[in-house]
DNA sequence: TCTGGGGTCCTAGGACCC
DNA sequence: TCTGGGGTCCTAGGACCC
């Protein structure tokens, strides 16, 4: 038997642990940059708040329903996430970390077990000590653990908890699903089932399994076995290293000057290679991206990836460190640049990554610590040592993030613009380096 | 007139997830 | 005025190899 625990309103509930005030009352935390809305409290959804509605369009009912609103805190929810993480895996070892609020529980050789009772148990000592409220459903796979919690959370009855063992209770769950709330059945296949008469997860688990398959390829079939209580998605404990890793930003205004651009591009792609760091990992691609804003019809609109300008650089060396990336995204930048637009957003893209440690060397490398001046490009990217980045990972590790940065991130006056300040963000109660020095001292 | 049989790699596009 | 930021997997088709 495989569980779902799943995290309710996980962003709003990281919040309402420090602050006790907003507990029973409507509260929600928008996206970057204050956008959009991406968790809402049930009184939040009970006043109709839906998914990802832009924040300025209820606005003034939250200020008439003096809804709590705040910025963003990943810090925060990233680490609340971890204590959770490492409560459950105290009582169930076997953990799929499956997103920042989704975890699957793996309850095999738990056999003689009440599993109610067990999974309970993982709740009640999740909220106690960490103060998250969580859903749990335990089923035979992956995608019937999903239906579960998610009708538990829907339920007012059970506690938040439900274990389906008899067939026939699966089929009433199956019943209640609508097949595009299954995991895996997006908007798109959701129209396309239902031209077939497909509405519910019953329809889609008594449709034979060679339709399945040819409408909804290979992933579509799993599905099938899987309502089918036939496991096709196995537990992953341990995660798999990144293929793709991506830092990009909207713009805190419309940018028109390439030097914050710029700058904009230099310090995503120096985020990225701290990311690839991190993973002791190495990019050999890298891919730089800018657009203008789609929602301003009457502005001429410029998307390099849509005008078929999506240039691929490859890296000579594979390289995490960030002065190869920002040399090269800089670069990327001046050719995809079009002036004469309004941009809202850009990014870098690094992917063919490798581990570090299998390093392609390319054939005219040079190890000489002098190279020869012919050699100092190629020289240039394929720093044998990266001492410089370790000291730079260090300090920041040590001193907080962004202690020491490198000089094309830094901003000036004249392009520090698009850079935004969210203003509703609460502290990083539970990490060092905070604004407010009482969670310093922890 | 007739024109094999087996592969790999890469990319774009489509679908999905949180 | 204001509309987020990450990821994955699969398939088809093109280009190439022997």
């Amino acid at each position: 038997m495989i569980g779902l625990l799943d995290a309710n309103n996980f962003y709003v509930s990281c919040e309402r642990v420090f602050n006790p005030d907003i507990v029973n009352k409507p509260v929600v935390v928008l996206s970057n940059k204050d956008g959009c809305v991406v968790s809402r409290s049930n009184e939040a959804k009970s006043l109709g708040i839906g998914m990802g509605t832009p924040f300025f369009q209820i606005k003034v009912l939250a200020e008439m329903e003096d809804i709590r609103v705040y910025s963003s805190n990943y810090t925060l929810y990233g680490d609340m996430s971890g204590r959770i993480c490492a409560e459950v895996k105290s009582l169930i070892p076997n953990v799929e970390v499956y997103s920042i609020d989704e975890q699957f529980l793996d309850f095999g050789g738990f056999g003689g077990h009440d599993l109610s009772a067990l999974g309970n148990e993982v709740k009640t000592r999740v909220k106690k000590h960490i103060g998250i409220p969580t859903c749990l459903g335990i089923v035979k796979t992956k995608t019937l653990a999903k239906i579960a919690n998610h009708i538990t959370k829907k339920s007012l009855t059970h506690n938040g908890i439900y274990v389906l063992e008899h067939p026939k209770l699966v089929e009433a769950f199956l019943r209640l699903t609508p097949v595009g709330d299954l995991w895996g059945v997006g908007r798109r296949y959701q129209k396309k089932l239902a031209e077939h008469k497909i509405y519910t997860a019953l329809d889609l688990y008594n449709t034979p399994e060679h339709f399945v398959r040819k409408q909804m390829t290979v992933v579509g079939q799993r599905l099938w076995h899987e309502l089918h209580g036939r496991p096709c998605i196995p537990l992953e404990q341990i995660s798999k290293p990144k293929k793709n890793i991506c830092t990009s930003r909207t713009f805190g205004q419309l940018e028109t000057d390439l030097s914050a651009i710029k700058e904009a591009v230099a310090t995503h792609a120096a985020s990225c290679a701290e990311k690839l760091r991190k993973e002791s990992s190495i990019a050999n691609y890298l891919q730089v991206f800018i657009q203008t804003n789609r929602y301003r019809k009457d502005d001429p609109q410029y998307s390099n990836r849509a005008a078929n300008r999506s240039f691929t650089w490859t890296l000579p060396i594979a390289s995490n460190d960030s002065r190869d990336l920002i040399r090269y995204a800089t670069q990327a930048l001046e050719q995809i640049f079009r002036s004469d637009f309004k941009y809202n957003k850009c990014g870098v893209i690094v992917s063919g990554l490798v581990p570090e440690n299998e390093r392609q060397l390319n054939l005219f490398e040079s190890t000489d610590k002098q190279p020869e001046p012919i050699f100092e490009q190629v020289q240039a990217v394929c720093r044998p040592d990266n001492r410089v980045m370790k000291a730079m990972d260090d300090l920041n590790g040590r001193f907080g993030a962004k202690t020491i940065k490198l000089g094309a991130t830094m901003s000036t006056q004249k392009t520090q613009s698009w850079q935004l300040t969210p203003s509703l963000l609460s502290p990083h109660y539970t990490t060092k380096f905070t604004d407010i020095p009482i969670a310093r001292c922890s």
